[in-house]
DNA sequence: GACAGAATAAAACTTATGTTTTAATTAGAT
DNA sequence: ATCTAATTAAAACATAAGTTTTATTCTGTC
C-alpha cells in the first residue's frame, strides 16, 4: 500500500503541478479575484475539477500557490544578501531596493510571488496574515535594520518605520502605476520597465533623504 | 413641453441624484469592478433598473459619477493653491502633499473622487484615459513644477519626472496599503490614519532627497 | 377627470464563475 | 488478466451580477 501510495503520488503531481505552475501565473497577473479557475485550469491543461480534486477549492489552491512560490521565490532571492555585514548600509539598501524591485518586476516565474506580495498590498485576501508574517514583516524588519543604520544613533522607532515605508512605497508605486506612467509618458523614451533606472533612482533618493535625516540628528547633538 | 420638461428633470434628478450619491460612495469604496449595481441601488433606495434608466448601464454610471465628482473635488481642493507664486517651493510641495494626501484620505464625499483615482492607479478601466488627462497629468504637472524649481538650474526632465513620481509613490502607498501596515504595527501607536504625520512625514523625506538632488548639481558646477 | 409620457418597480433573462456530481479512464497489485 | 483505487473528464448545478422586459404608478396637461 504504501508503495502504491507514492506511486501514484507521482502522476498525481503531474496534473497538480501544472495546476500549482499555471496558478502562479495567474494569479500573479491578475490578482485572487481576477485570476478564474477555468482560466487556470486551462492554462494548465487540466479539467476544472481538478482543482476541486488536487485543492478542495479555489481558496486552498491560493494558499498553496503563495507557499509554494514563496520557497521558489527566496530560493532566488535569499534576503540575507541584503544583510551581508561585510558591507556598508548604503550598499545594502542598494541591494535591498534592487531586489526588492526583481522580486515583482522580473520575467517568468521568480517573480510570481512579489507581483502576488504586490496584490495582497492592495487586494488583501484572507491569506494576507500569512503574507505579512512570513515574507512582508522579515523583509521590513531587514530593510528598517538598514535605515536604523543609516539615519545612526539609535533613532525614534517611528522615524525608521516612516523612512523604511517611504523606501517601499516607492518601490510598489513602480509596479501598480505602469499603466499611469505609461500614459502620462506615452514617448518612447519612457522609464516605465527600465528596472535599472528605477532601481538606481530610488536608491539615490532615499539614500539622500535618510542621510539628510543623520545629518540633522547629529547636528541637533551638537 | 419645455416647462414639463424642467419639471420632470427635478422629479428625475431625485432618484439620479441620489445614485449618483451612492455611486460616488460605493465605487470610492470598493473600485469599479468590486462595486455592484445592487448595493448602490441598495443604498440609493432605488430600484436596480433605475441604473439603466438614469445612466444606461454600470460603466456609463461609473463615468458620470467620475465627472460628478471630479467637480466637487477641485472645488474644494482648488490645486491653484500649491502653484501661488508668492510662496517658495519648500511650502509649495508641502502644500502639494497635504493637499493630494487630503483628496484620498479625507473622510466624507469630498475624497470620493480621489478614491477613485486611486483606484484607477491600481486598476485601470476605460476610464483611466480620461481620468489621467483631466485629473492625473495636471496634479503631476504642477507638482513637476515645483521639484524644478526646488532642484533650480533646469534639471533633465527624467530627474523631475522621477523625483515627482517618488513624491506620488509615498502617498498613494499610504493610501493602498493600510491593511498591510495595520498588521505589521498592531500596537495602538501605528501612524495609520494620523494623516497630518503622514503629511509631514512625506514632506520632509522628499524635500530632503531633492535638495540633496540640488546641492550635488551645485556642486558638479563648481 | 382623462390622457400621455416619464418614472419606478418587479420579475425575468443572461452570462460568468466556483463547485459538485457522476461517469469514464488509468495505473498498479494480486 | 482482473480488480480496486486513484485520476480525469463531461456535464450539471448554484450563485452572483449586469441587463432587459413588462407592468404599474406618478406627474402634469388638456
Amino acid at each position: 500500500m504504501t508503495d502504491v501510495y507514492t506511486t501514484e503520488k507521482v502522476v498525481a503531481l503531474d496534473t497538480r503541478a501544472r495546476i500549482l505552475d499555471a496558478a502562479g501565473r495567474v494569479f500573479a497577473e491578475s490578482g485572487y479575484r481576477g485570476a478564474t479557475v477555468r482560466e487556470i485550469c486551462r492554462r494548465a491543461g487540466a479539467n476544472i475539477a481538478a482543482v476541486n480534486y488536487h485543492f478542495r477549492d479555489k481558496r486552498s489552491l491560493y494558499f498553496e500557490t503563495l507557499r509554494y512560490w514563496h520557497a521558489v521565490a527566496f530560493r532566488k532571492y535569499p534576503p540575507h544578501v541584503a544583510a551581508d555585514g561585510s558591507r556598508s548600509p548604503g550598499e545594502r539598501l542598494s541591494i535591498f531596493i534592487t531586489q526588492f524591485l526583481s522580486r515583482m518586476l522580473d520575467e517568468g516565474e521568480s517573480s510570481w510571488f512579489g507581483k502576488l506580495m504586490a496584490w495582497e498590498y492592495i487586494e488583501a485576501t484572507e491569506g494576507l496574515d500569512i503574507v505579512v508574517e512570513e515574507a512582508i514583516r522579515p523583509l521590513f524588519t531587514l530593510l528598517s535594520g538598514i535605515v536604523r543604520e543609516l539615519i545612526g544613533d539609535d533613532p525614534p522607532a517611528e522615524t525608521v518605520r516612516l523612512c523604511s515605508t517611504s523606501v517601499v512605497g516607492q518601490c510598489l508605486y513602480f509596479v501598480y502605476a505602469r499603466p499611469v506612467v505609461a500614459r502620462l509618458f506615452p514617448d518612447g523614451d519612457s522609464i516605465v520597465g527600465d528596472k535599472d533606472r528605477i532601481a538606481a533612482h530610488i536608491i539615490r533618493f532615499s539614500l539622500d533623504a535618510i542621510r539628510a535625516r543623520a545629518e540633522v540628528k547629529g547636528g541637533d547633538q551638537l
